[in-house]
DNA sequence: CCAAGGCCTGAATG
DNA sequence: ACATTCAGGCCTT
């Protein structure tokens, strides 16, 4: 029953947008927020909180999107090699917590400072004889110490985690209202939130609040920047400030399009396959 | 506005 | 063994 817009679920999975998804058998279970998803061998979605989750993103048009972005070669090789990536719609704060801890960081790591996060602060949840853990709630994280918040291996970003929850508590930060806003309004909102910078700002964007021109720009996209498009963008320094991020994802949107956070997944997920990255 | 340095941590590398 | 490097950046100087 496999079409051509059909969902390569263990590919979106592992393509650095989400951390706390393990396989059991041919089932895939994960955390979102309060909630626990299950997605079975034929791909279909189940919310354990009966949800209406939009995670698969079934409001895009796909097939629109691909065509989008799909303007230059090395696009259409990833959109080919990988058909069935899909970015999906994540809870907010745990998307929020997740990438702030992700900075100078690796995959593996991220799972299990996350892990830990939702054992000490999360709230038990059995389902089919299987425990779990869903993702705290902001107000928890935000009144825990900072050393509690330590325990979890996340080091430094602890006291930005906190903050961050803070933030979410008393509304400084409104992902409603962030999803209804435009990129630049989210992005100037998100960033004052310690521990966010742009690359960060950009996944949280990209990954759960509905921003597909939104294009993290980390250490694997510049390298594929530099490697595959050099004539599009020149990257003269090894640090990218702030202008220069800007300026570069002007062009990025220019040359990709509204849908370029969806090339980036492609690009991304080819080039980190290529050098055998791991990934969950 | 830009460049350089430091930062928790633990797996990988030498 | 043991030291050093590196990993999906950010913040301060």
């Amino acid at each position: 029953m496999k079409n051509k817009f059909s969902i390569d679920i263990d590919n979106s999975i592992n393509s650095g947008q989400v951390f706390l998804w393990e396989k059991d058998g041919a089932n895939w279970y994960g955390i979102n927020g309060q909630d626990i998803l299950k997605i079975n061998k034929n791909g279909v979605i189940k919310s354990v909180r009966n949800s209406k989750t939009d995670f698969f993103r079934n409001n895009d048009n796909i097939q629109e999107i691909i065509k989008s972005i799909s303007r230059d070669k090395i696009v259409k090789k990833a959109v080919k090699e990988y058909e069935g990536l899909r970015i999906f719609k994540q809870d907010p704060f745990q998307c929020m917590i997740s990438f702030i801890i992700s900075s100078n960081s690796n995959i593996q790591k991220i799972k299990s400072s996350l892990e830990k996060i939702t054992r000490k602060f999360g709230t038990k949840v059995k389902i089919e004889d299987k425990e779990f853990f869903v993702f705290p709630k902001p107000e928890k994280i935000g009144n825990a110490s900072i050393n509690e918040i330590k325990a979890c291996g996340v080091g430094y970003r602890a006291s930005f985690v906190k903050e961050a929850a803070k933030m979410v508590t008393l509304k400084k930060i409104d992902f409603e209202y962030l999803k209804k806003c435009d990129y630049n309004e989210a992005k100037k909102n998100i960033c004052s939130v310690p521990g966010i910078g742009n690359k960060v700002a950009d996944c949280i964007m990209l990954f759960s609040l509905n921003k597909l021109e939104a294009f993290p720009l980390d250490t694997w996209m510049i390298k594929i920047l530099e490697k595959y498009y050099s004539k599009e963008f020149k990257i003269e320094t090894k640090t990218i400030t702030q202008k220069q991020y800007e300026l570069l994802h002007e062009k990025i949107v220019n040359h990709f399009g509204p849908y370029c956070g969806y090339a980036q997944q492609f690009l991304f997920k080819m080039e980190r396959e290529n050098y055998n990255k791991k990934w969950l």
